[in-house]
DNA sequence: CGCTATAAATGGAACGTTCCAATAAATCAA
DNA sequence: TTGATTTATTGGAACGTTCCATTTATAGCG
């Protein structure tokens, strides 16, 4: 069944009685070929089944056809959606999305990076590993293929990045809490080796100042970025002398982990403790209460990284400016008013 | 900065001192060369910025190291995990794992499938998009490339599966809804072109008919997917004349659905419907009611998976067993008792 | 009819590796 | 010393494409 050894073009040329110049312009759907020796050429092609090998092709030509996407958490459905948003455009654009997965971990990251090189992309979107080193890309630059970031940046670096706007969405999150009546006010989850983390927490921090939070008042409760960070932080949050009334959550696994961790204690998200989580992925519409959070356009978002990509790989170019994307406030039940305050209100 | 063209074996061999031929030797790891030309070439590898270029590798050699996985919903966690579970086995064997993704779109799996082979994969792991037709693997089964399908399986195919026991994980779960006092069940979710659909409603219908419920009292409500399929089959059910008092699920999402749609009519899964889903995703634990569900061991089918391959492309052979997965329902809240049977038993 | 202009098809030299066969250098036995 | 053996290194021919420069066939025109 197998033929034995792979097809090639020169196979194809045999059959077809051409030769392999004209099959290779056949394949490259070239207009200067008569349609029926076009035809003739297809045929064999399918008779043989013979498969592309764009190795070989890549060897002569400039440019290879994938780009590889390199996310550091495939199991957040965040990464999952911004994925996809990617795909639609690439796909249009007839260029294939190879995607890889580093798991956090900055030793796996590079040696996809390195595979991926090898192959010959033509570029690379990556969602750096927490912990990656400020070098780790110098290499690839230096070989001139062009790198977006999405979601994340690294400390000091020239490559474009694709993000949310995430001051802002951590203020107007925290603007909303303070105007519920919140006067005691906590951030959840993250850590400062997250530059992500510095423009949340600065977000938030800012609401604060303008709004008349004084820094007595406000707790800030580093831990992990998932479910688990936010159950701590809660946790914690609680036991201090002056327990905070609401927190802003560094993304919606923590404030999920924290919603959790309130029920445990029998307590309830929205009534007996305002959470706000960050990135509106789409469990948190279902969740019960439903969660308030911070909107910010994850398949847009990917849309945007692959257009910039492609733009850059056209004009042969490593630079293109930061992409700074929109966010919004979607409120929901988690964001009740502080009981106290709303006493006070009805006075 | 970055150098004009690429730099090639040649300009290492060249910068060394050195012939091509040695150069590739060190590339390969070989001891036939004397250590302290290794350490020169390496250094000249180093300063040219040196990028190894597999295309040109793999048109001498037979085999690449990489293998294609292919997905048909990568925002599904279920299957996010399955690809992490595959990613530590073929991490360690040196071979690099490409995603792709299919959004459940046949024509998107076959243009995938296509880059993947030209790109010269050496293997391909792959959840079928539904609605892919019978032939779809022909060529590629006849090109040689091992091919191991997980999760799903198509009608008519001699292609080795990985996949959950999912006749049993359904006979047990709906045992389980019998020994609870339920006697009018339903089945919800999933549509006859799944092969899975009909192993999980044929476990269903075989516990059904084992422990005496009649075909009378069976509603089959076949629906979407996800949870918009399950907020349907809930409707649907409880309009009939004779409602169900409790539901399998094809899987958690619509099970999440299902109990959705309950509490927006004011009801309580567990207390006063029961619910179990299929696959124990992470999720199913932390929702309030918390889900029972059959879990399948998502990461250990990955594993498999890929052992599979691994074995298949050593051996060069493209056939293997069928691998199915022990599964085991996790008991949780959202599966209680039939209230009536309940007063029955306690009468 | 011969000549040019156009269209269609072709041969051959790359592209960056691997690997075999061959060479060169070093070591050893007698 | 000479030849045999081992150890390191090397040239060159693939591998399957692309694309430039040619060649060959077809048509157009006076």
């Amino acid at each position: 069944m197998a033929s034995r050894a792979k097809a090639t073009i020169l196979d194809i040329a045999r059959e077809a009685g051409v030769s392999k110049s004209t099959v290779s312009l056949v394949l490259q759907g070239s207009g200067l070929i008569r349609p029926e020796t076009a035809t003739k050429v297809r045929k064999a092609i399918e008779d043989v089944g013979y498969v592309y090998n764009r190795g070989a092709a890549n060897l002569r030509k400039a440019h290879s056809n994938v780009i590889g996407m390199v996310i550091n958490d495939l199991t957040n459905p965040f990464f999952a959606e911004l994925a996809v948003g990617m795909e639609r455009v690439f796909q249009a654009a007839g260029v294939v999305p190879f995607i890889a997965n580093t798991a956090e971990n900055p030793v796996r990251q590079e040696e996809v990076l390195k595979s991926l090189m090898e192959q010959g992309v033509a570029g690379l979107i990556v969602s750096p590993a927490r912990g990656t080193t400020p070098g780790a890309f110098r290499r690839i630059e230096a070989a001139g293929v062009p790198i977006v970031f999405t979601m994340r940046r690294l400390p000091e670096s020239r490559i474009p990045v694709i993000a949310p706007d995430n001051h802002r969405g951590a203020f107007i999150a925290t603007e909303h809490l303070i105007r519920k009546g919140h006067c005691r006010l906590a951030f959840f989850g993250g850590s400062s080796d997250l530059v992500v983390y510095h423009e949340r927490l600065g977000g938030f921090l800012e609401a604060c100042e303008t709004l008349g939070i004084p820094a007595s008042d406000r707790l800030i409760v580093e831990g992990e970025t998932g479910r688990k960070g936010g159950m701590a932080c809660l946790e914690t949050a609680l036991a201090a002398a002056q327990p905070p009334t609401a927190a802003l959550c560094f993304n919606d696994a923590v404030a999920f982990g924290a919603m959790l961790a309130l029920r445990k204690r029998g307590l309830e998200a929205g009534a007996d403790f305002a959470v706000v989580g960050f990135d509106d992925v789409a469990e948190a519409e279902h969740y019960s209460p439903a969660l308030t959070s911070v909107a910010v356009d994850t398949a847009g978002l990917g849309e945007r990284a692959a257009h910039v990509m492609l733009r850059m790989i056209q004009s042969r170019t490593t630079r293109a400016e930061d992409h700074i994307g929109a966010v919004s406030l979607v409120v929901r039940e988690s964001s009740g008013p502080d009981r106290n305050s709303q006493v006070g209100d009805a006075a």
